[in-house]
RNA sequence: CGAGGUGUAGCGCAGUUGGUAGCGCGCGUGGUUUGGGACCAUGAGGUCGCAGGUUCGAUCCCUGUCGCCUCGACCA
């Protein structure tokens, strides 16, 4: 089972949050590192927790008509260099394979950093009349980005996601696809992840290269910075036109279609370790945690209690993810703390004085709550209890944002709320890309998106003073 | 990319003023334990980051190199 003295060596989660944060990864065995540099292994623990993200996300795509797909790791040159945007902003990660077979290439390929330009010269392919629209397709793969610094989950050079690709017959259709998208990621890191979002469009410098627009949901994790959760772009007609992806329309001219693209990545996983831990370890949300439910049995020598303690493993299996922890070379003790840093949502202690009262003990990990539970009336309560912990965690997370969420008016309550208090800052902008500058350098907080919800908290931009109309939330990021 | 630090058992570390290594935890085996991090006994595990140099002899000294950490710069 790993290390048996790691649970002591985590680093307290207010002292030294980054540090924190890797102890987790590695302690909680999501992951590890690898001779790979800027790469790590996904262990069962974390991959289990992206299957079930997988698995709830994939469903949703389908309900709205996505399609999946898979395309090509490598990318010829000559298409990456088709859109200006698009390769300005990519070309100084991507990885070239310039050699294969012992021979020199003739043309080099690129490691997907994202696949919109090799999809693209599909759909011009596959595109000839309206009636082929719109098409929507989904891949669920790896990307490779050649990044300087690397964290686990949050920026690793290889890294897993899905990449949505869609073309439409109009502008409408597009645009009402790109935040359909959003609204079902939106979805999934509220219901799923358990962690609040905050909707809305980025700015001219944040959006992805190449797009018209890029929706985003931002979270706040738990020292008060933002994370990028998922994105969904609007290109326009960006990549059809250099790509010639056009079609006949209902009127029989020839036209180019209206693209979007939208994706989301492991990233998620760190988005939850960091939105829910605490100084006990990892906190996993239950719909999502790979163990819901751990049997830890007490005294297991004794007679019948380890049979007993299967009995009710076995019944709990058939409705949730359950384990039994049955080892026989470590205390009970030990376990409990094991399985809280491990994040399991609810523990169930099992030991002779409760067979003998027809009970057991269930230990919730996010209030450490002991509620006795009659043997019988366990799949009831346990239903209840791990909708309750979701609810929970999904409401201490909303707490921490709107206390960490502060309005500044000027420049000096910007600077003073987020060196004092981190968090998300809410101000009027007038739209110059000069003022996010240096609003960034000033406070090394970035623009996290104008969102949906609009407030007129002023009409003055936070920076210039000029007349503004668009409130901003601001933020240093992961 | 710049400055500083560091590399010895799976992990955390000590050590050898130059004579090829030890502690704690973890791991294997046997037993006693078990309601919040158990204990006893016994055992396995290391070309001391890599490459050169000095030396009778280098894990230790010198040079180079690579990895990692911290702080800056850069990037999303």
């Amino acid at each position: 089972m790993g290390d048996k003295n790691f649970v002591k060596e985590i680093t307290d989660i207010e002292e030294d949050f980054a540090k924190w944060y890797t102890d987790i990864v590695i302690k909680a065995q999501l992951a590890d590192y690898t001779d790979t540099k800027g790469c790590i292994a996904i262990k069962p623990y974390g991959y289990a927790i992206w299957e079930n993200i997988q698995e709830y996300m994939d469903k949703k795509f389908k309900q709205v008509g996505v399609q999946n797909v898979y395309f090509p790791v490598l990318i010829p040159e000559s298409l990456l260099q088709k859109e200006k945007d698009h390769v300005e902003g990519f070309a100084p990660e991507v990885a070239w394979v310039t050699e294969a077979g012992g021979e020199k290439l003739e043309e080099k390929y690129c490691i997907r950093p994202t696949s919109e330009t090799i999809i693209s010269t599909m759909y011009s392919k596959w595109l000839s009349s309206w009636r082929d629209l719109p098409m929507v397709y989904n891949q669920w793969c790896n990307v490779l980005r050649w990044e300087k610094e690397t964290r686990p989950f949050l920026r690793s050079r290889e890294f897993l996601w899905q990449e949505g690709h869609t073309i439409h017959e109009t502008e409408k259709e597009a645009k009402e696809r790109t935040i359909q998208m959003l609204e079902i990621y939106q979805d999934v890191v509220e219901n799923l992840l358990a962690i609040p979002t905050v909707k809305g469009i980025k700015t001219e410098t944040e959006k992805f290269a190449g797009a018209e627009e890029t929706y985003t949901i931002e979270t706040m994790m738990h020292d008060g910075k933002a994370l990028q959760s998922a994105t969904s772009h609007y290109f326009g007609q960006n990549f059809t036109k250099p790509f010639d992806i056009k079609f006949q329309n209902r009127d029989g001219k020839e036209e180019y279609a209206y693209q979007t693209s939208w994706g989301s990545t492991t990233r998620l996983i760190g988005a939850i370790i960091m939105a829910h831990g605490d100084n006990r370890g990892l906190k996993l949300p239950p719909k999502v945690a790979p163990i819901q439910v751990v049997v830890v049995p007490v005294a297991q020598n004794k007679e019948g209690v380890l049979d007993k303690a299967n009995e009710l493993y076995n019944s709990l299996n058939k409705k949730f993810r359950a384990k039994i922890d049955d080892r026989d070379n470590v205390s009970p003790g030990f376990k409990f703390n094991d399985w809280e840093m491990r994040g399991v949502p609810v523990r169930i202690e099992i030991g002779p004085r409760d067979i003998e009262n027809g009970v057991c003990v269930a230990v919730r990990r996010d209030t450490a709550e002991k509620i006795t539970i009659k043997l019988d009336e366990i799949e009831m309560k346990l239903n209840e209890l791990l909708e309750d912990i979701h609810n929970n965690m999904f409401n201490e997370c909303k707490k921490r944002l709107e206390e960490k969420t502060t309005v500044a008016y000027n420049l000096e309550e910007f600077e003073k709320n987020i060196n004092e208090n981190q968090g998300f800052i809410k101000a009027m902008w007038c739209g110059d890309a000069e003022c996010e500058k240096k609003i960034k350098d000033l406070t090394s907080a970035k623009s996290r998106c104008i969102p949906f919800n609009q407030e007129k908290i002023s009409d003055k931009c936070v920076c210039c003073g000029r007349p503004a109309d668009k409130l901003v939330i601001w933020g240093r990021q992961y």
